[in-house]
DNA sequence: CACTATTTATAAGG
DNA sequence: GCCTTATAAATAGTG
């Protein structure tokens, strides 16, 4: 959408990326804006520049001083009435339940690991069987280790908040994070922080 | 953007609302990746759609198999040291960790069993293959139940774990403590208490 | 930062 | 959902 196509990849040209950031992070915090009130969902999206300025959008936020204060817990787009609707009846039961479904999906976890192996093992005595021995190999795959951490997550590191700090860029050093997790964690952070109008808007 | 102008105000009829709501929402998915990519930067986005699934953007990079081995889910030091550091003087780490955990679990299942999938239609071809088309029933194994993605999990691709649900529920409220929305909020509850009551300024 | 030529997103409608 | 098309919006490149 300008004068020219462009690439996604990393803009190399520090200048121009630092431009470019800025109109695209105000057209995102933009469009999240949109979304969130068209289509009356939860949005929240978070932006950290590469001099880890934060620009952040929630659309859970966007409630004003007084109903904050006030009326709003019964609002049903207030978020922590609908921690209350949620979570009715089940407060006195949640940290078992928590328990219970990081065993239940560690166990599935387990499964999926061996059903995995399993398979490849089958599919390797296929392969043989179809192709002969001196191709197996190029159909090799490594195997799942126990704990099946070991294909690679496309999510996190640890999750970084030491926004002052220089942007690392050694990709072999898993420093930062951000996923579900982060985003919920900053968006707990800017609650210690009060939320006061220091990021954004549009 | 269309063939019309529109007005940003909640869309009252609600299959046009649902409508606008996919389309908008890949759309900002979409440009929250190219950001993080143009420019280098850490974005999260975060949708709770009025269904209550979920979908997010984070930019992410690729660990290595080798930085993960070791991460278990009984013995997740690492992690947990590395989030000891990063959440220091966050008050709410330790609900993060787990939450961090639960989620990083949950995208290794969506990737194993995505693994399985596509291993035993590899499977199923080959059967084929060795034994003939009226032989594969008798080696066919039980396949993965319903509660395996068909699709890829991906960074912006929706998170139900309601679909990922390996066992026959037996404990309460099940529909609160499988599902990824009523876990992330009961997380969230913990911390209600710093919540309520702030007084927020915009 | 302003300007616009272009590309991109998307509203409306199969 | 997916496809098409006309149009609105975003924005790349430029001054």
């Amino acid at each position: 959408m300008g004068r020219g196509k462009i690439v996604i990849k990393r803009i190399d040209d520090a200048t121009s990326r630092q431009v470019t950031f800025s109109k695209r992070r105000n057209g995102l915090l933009k469009k999240a804006k949109e979304l969130s009130i068209l289509c009356d969902a939860k949005v929240g999206v978070i932006v950290f520049s590469s001099t880890k300025r934060v620009y952040e959008f929630a659309s859970t936020r966007q409630l004003k001083g007084e109903e904050l204060n006030g009326l709003s817990v019964k609002d049903p787009e207030n978020l922590e009435s609908q921690l209350e609707t949620s979570l009715k009846g089940i407060r006195t039961k949640k940290v078992l339940k928590k328990l219970s479904l990081g065993v239940i999906i560690h166990q599935e976890n387990m499964k999926l690991c061996k059903e995995v192996n399993v398979l490849q093992r089958e599919n390797a005595e296929l392969q043989k069987k179809v192709y002969g021995e001196n191709n197996t190999n190029s159909n090799k795959r490594s195997s799942m280790q126990p704990h099946c951490f070991s294909t690679g997550y496309e999510s996190n590191g640890p999750i970084d908040l030491q926004l002052c700090q220089p942007q690392q860029r050694d990709y072999e050093t898993p420093e930062n994070a951000t996923n579900l997790c982060g985003l919920l964690l900053q968006l707990l952070h800017e609650d210690k922080t009060s939320w006061r109008g220091r990021v954004v808007q549009v």
